[in-house]
RNA sequence: GCGGGUGUAGCUCAAUGGUAGAGCAGAAGCCUUCCAAGCUUAUGACGGGGGUUCGAUUCCCCUCACCCGCUCCA
């Protein structure tokens, strides 16, 4: 059983301290959230388990890190200035297209056919001025997607990696996009986190690696623990798809508030690489929306055979903060244990839980208990399994009930026990199947290692 | 952006034209206490602004935020 509604999930984030409305004492700011103490634990394991089946596990992938400020140039060339700028509306009949706001009477100004579309949200890009002088002379945007950076510094890869396709570049970091109607808590925000893999392929062998790239991205989220059955795979019709894409999968995930895309695949032909590229005409690309006379790089690879090619590209692009609601929601559990009592249990992946172990004291103001729970937990950061949560309630059961709801996999309790019997051992309490063995303390640190890394 | 709804302690709720109660959580204390025990103590809220009124959390207006639909997409 999932979160069925958004409601118990935002509660919990809130009071657990996952994610907070951002500006929350002045109101918050609309599609604006921030991460708390435990949601930056959770977010950074999502990404790091991203990074690592990305970077880390292939032979083929190379990571970048690259600027949120974007030359406007960049974004001019890659159509997002056309397709970003105002509320449009496009008329079906003579296919032109106005700003939304200069319609009269709900018909086309060009051939007077009322067969238009709705209003688009066109204006998504944040401009911003740069230098110190606001006087529109000299603006930038923040990057709307992180996939123009890899292209605009394929080159730069490519010289410094000596890579042959097909390969790929992988980026995670801050996109921004004026959404007109932010929504769903963290799922649609001004303000968001992508994933974002670049991978280029020989042109033909494209439509090849889409399905590959589809499939193993299935896989991956199989992997951060949600159920195929609360995925869907929607092949976007032509008419829908992104002005750069000639195909699309997304991959969608039963959110409480509907299923809904978690990530793109998209085909993303030569276009980026080709718009961004001078001397267009001799690369014998297929797709291209502007002339480029200003860019001073061929963004193209040498093939085995001596040839230059623009690659194709599939992009597997995924939201970071739709991935932790999607972990979120498939982990959000109420179990009734009987006798009138019910516990709250986020089972998360332990890979992904904010909290790696809790050590718990039966008795918190028995000094000899206390300075061993210290003593354990200075000896397991050693271990490099991420955080180790010391607890001071003096409550045993609340204890494990708090950590239940945020889903921490083991809670280690230390009692008289520990301190009075040679040799010494504290128990170990499982998160889902609430049992528990004990286990000597010179075994800790095996158990731990073995538990986390198997 | 349009239409509809909502806004009271950290969370879930209550009451009221005369400045608000509770449960849980959180803080301090007692207790050799393993699955939300008990007792004691202290603490905590009417989203923001303006108006009507002797007096507004309550009525009106504006605004901010969230939710639902259209829309959108990571």
């Amino acid at each position: 059983m999932a979160a069925t509604t958004m409601d118990q999930l935002v509660s919990l984030c809130k009071r657990r301290g996952f994610i907070f409305q951002n500006a929350d004492i002045y109101g918050g700011l609309q599609g604006v959230y921030d991460y708390g103490p435990l949601g930056v634990e959770l977010k950074n394991n999502l990404k790091a388990a991203w990074w690592r089946s990305m970077v880390y596990e292939r032979d083929d992938v190379e990571g970048l890190d690259a600027a949120i400020l974007t030359n406007q140039k960049v974004l001019h060339y890659s159509g997002h200035e056309d397709t970003f700028s105002d509320p449009m509306v496009d008329c079906k009949k003579c296919k032109g297209r106005f700003r939304a706001d200069h319609l009269k009477d709900h018909k086309c100004p060009n051939c007077g056919s009322t067969d238009l579309t709705e209003p688009r949200p066109f204006n998504l890009m944040f401009k911003t001025s740069i230098g110190p002088v606001d006087d529109g002379s000299s603006f930038g945007y923040l990057r709307p997607e992180t996939a123009q950076a890899i292209f605009t510094q394929f080159k730069n890869v490519v010289d410094a990696t000596s890579r042959k396709l097909p390969f790929g570049i992988a980026q995670i970091g801050k996109s921004f996009r004026n959404e007109i109607t932010p929504r769903n808590f963290i799922f649609r925000v001004r303000e968001f986190e992508q994933a974002e893999l670049e991978y280029f392929v020989m042109p033909g062998e494209d439509e090849k690696w889409h399905e590959i790239w589809k499939e193993a991205r299935i896989k991956w989220w199989e992997e951060q623990g949600l159920k195929r059955e609360h995925m869907n795979i929607y092949t976007t019709p032509k008419e829908d798809l992104a002005h750069y894409a000639k195909a699309c999968y997304d991959i969608e995930y039963q959110f409480p508030h509907g299923m809904e895309e978690l990530e793109g695949i998209a085909n993303r032909t030569d276009y980026d690489l080709g718009n961004h590229t001078k001397a267009q005409e001799e690369m014998n690309l297929t797709s291209r929306c502007h002339e480029n006379k200003e860019s001073t790089q061929k963004l193209c690879i040498m093939t085995d055979d001596g040839k230059w090619v623009v690659p194709f590209v599939i992009e597997p692009s995924m939201g970071i903060d739709r991935g932790v609601l999607a972990v979120m929601t498939e982990a959000y559990t109420e179990e009734d244990l009987g006798g009138g009592n019910s516990r709250v249990v986020l089972k998360l992946k332990k890979h992904l839980a904010p909290i790696k172990v809790a050590i718990i004291p039966l008795k918190k103001n028995n000094e000899q208990i206390m300075a061993k729970c210290h003593e354990i937990k200075q000896s397991l950061l050693k271990l490099g399994i991420g955080r180790v949560a010391l607890e001071n309630t003096g409550n045993i059961g609340k204890a494990y009930r708090r950590h239940d709801e945020v889903g921490t996999p083991l809670c280690l309790t230390v009692d008289f026990e520990t301190i009075e019997n040679q040799p010494e051992t504290v128990t170990i309490r499982d998160r889902d199947t609430m049992e528990q063995i004990r286990i000597a303390t010179a075994d800790l640190k095996d158990y731990l290692r073995n538990y986390f890394n198997e």
